[in-house]
DNA sequence: TTCTAATCGAGACGGTACGTCCAGTCTTCAG
DNA sequence: CTGAAGACTGGACGTACCGTCTCGATTAGAA
């Protein structure tokens, strides 16, 4: 019956979330000053979330959408591709300052730890899915016979993929090279025990 | 005169640090109340560090240095004892908020950055290169031929566990537990292509 | 033309306004207060009134109209009337709060003023001038020859008995008595009588 | 022990609270502009002050204090002196606008009541006394004989004349010229006289 | 009776100020 | 002549109202 909130707003709010996260970083953001960018009241941010950390999880979470998992033909070149992608993401400032404040901020507060899961964790869940289903019908992975030991495997690789590159580019800092991507790759398609 | 004081009081402060960290978490820690709970002005915090990144950087540095890697007779038996006490040391209230947060603030701050890395990665570095020299001398792994290339597999080792062990814990928010643990080291030893 | 203002909406809004004034003072009256109070949309007072300061002396104004001075027989105690029954408006707690306020405003706001005149102020002065007509005829006062000096002198009047009674009320705060009557009423008379 | 309050700041405050006062009126005067005005933080003010009203207070009594009552001569002549300083006080715009505001939160709020009271109304009841006991002094009004009736008798003298005086400035708005001021002076002389 | 235009409620909007909290610096005084 | 106590400037916080602006849903009066 009322005013219906503009969507033209919302769009505007998190592109500036976004632009502030990059010139700013996370911990010099402030609501003030992306409310200011995209020329809006600070009410009106706090009208559709609750404070700073629910909207940069949601204008971050976009970004993590993007990612795609086209197929490269063999479960090798498919895991190269997805650590890749997901390094050229997390190299971006954007992505890196925010995912580990909104990591550090949820280990104190579940109802942002559940929103960070639905709207970024989770989702990205599907290219390792994708990704071993390919691989099973090739015929370089076995088939399925217990699905939630199927489950239990998937967040394990996915555990160690996403934690693996986080960890060299953020806590390392190192590039996520041809040389690291071959590495990673042949670790975890082969173990230790093939390493040269 | 209270000269004396001076190393009683910086026990004081990383010992109220700690106990901040685990009441409060990073975000809400305050230097004043720093100060307060270690009896200390709040001009002394900032003699001895530049504000509360570094200073939580030595607080929670010497968590990180009791991690010890005793000999457990197989490579993988010493690679499970390492990702459990990790991870027992993440799932620490003043571990887990603290290094995420450090790790967010670093990405724009290359001098706390390089603070972090002497004072907690690379010490930790120390735990692989144990393992591998033992799994070498076991006969478990071969011997190193270049030593850069060893440097090289040696960090990579360290992402992959440092890496899923924090994602398991902080991400995924899921518990380390024998399962996890088991199919974690038998997935690092040999390959997705061993899995079941 | 097409739909009319709604009557029964200004008669509640002017009421709600005097129980905010009542609830709440002037200064923590919100027109937002007001609209839910009356049950109407916020637009619909701005439709009707420029802002809080016009509404309230409307609402106010009609509590002044009700004033009355019957004939008590002689000046002293037509004077002693009017002083009690102004007090006693000056009493009840949405008069106070909004009168002085009012006054405040206007002192910065011409416009304010002359509707505070208009509405208010300059209607209480029959008060006054029947009074005087009343002790005129009664052989009290001695008859009028100059008409400007009578309506300087009833303004002068009007000045005094409404001055010492808002700053007995609001400003000494103390009770408007039958001590204080009369010993006010007393002062004035004798005054009064000495005016050519 | 530690830092005391600056007294500079102090005075730095009321003065750009008279400023301000002046500029904009009690209503838009804010709490931070007068603390840019003064080039303090806001905290300064908050650290002294409860708010508004009691920082006001304070500011427009200094104000009051410099009222003075010099010997005239005669009670006729010391009562024009007091009305017209009086209101020459009031027609400064930092008195008008911020007297009545005040008043009107006092209706609401005790304890600024008594704050009003202590630091400005109480205060100039010494012209009152002083300018009556001159009068008996010269024979001109007779001598007390009950303290508690003389005080009584002072209160409702101050009544008359501030509200008066007010109500002429402030509500009718009209000037205090000659003409009001010696018609006054004659009524409350004449009255006086009348006083037991 | 149907059209039609102003008014209605609801409430989102851009703003301004609030009073609080914390950062990091500076001043004073006690030991 | 160091260090606790705490006042200082500065700036962000999240809230409350302001007065304006869409909205869809009544309504009465004109057609």
């Amino acid at each position: 019956m009322a005013r219906p909130r503009s969507a033209a707003a919302d769009r505007a709010i998190l592109d500036a979330t976004r632009a502030a996260l990059v010139e700013l970083g996370w911990s010099k953001l402030t609501m003030g000053d992306v409310a200011a960018r995209a020329g809006v009241a600070k009410t009106t941010l706090y009208r559709r979330w609750t404070g700073k950390s629910t909207l940069v999880v949601e204008a971050v979470a976009a970004l993590f959408d993007e990612l795609e998992l086209p197929d490269r033909g063999s479960l090798q070149a498919d895991v190269s591709g997805v650590v890749r992608s997901f390094a050229a993401l997390l190299e971006r400032p954007e992505t890196a300052t925010a995912l580990m404040a909104l990591v550090a901020e949820s280990t104190r507060d579940p109802v942002l730890r559940d929103r960070i899961r639905t709207a970024i964790v989770d989702r990205q869940k599907r290219l390792v899915l994708e990704g071993r289903a390919r691989a099973q019908a090739r015929g370089e992975l076995p088939a399925d016979e217990d699905p939630a030991a199927a489950a239990r495997q998937a967040d394990l690789i996915f555990d160690v993929i996403a934690g693996a590159v986080v960890h060299r580019v953020l806590v390392s800092a190192e590039p996520v090279d041809d040389a690291w991507v071959s590495a990673f790759t042949g670790l975890l398609v082969s173990g230790l025990g093939s390493l040269a």
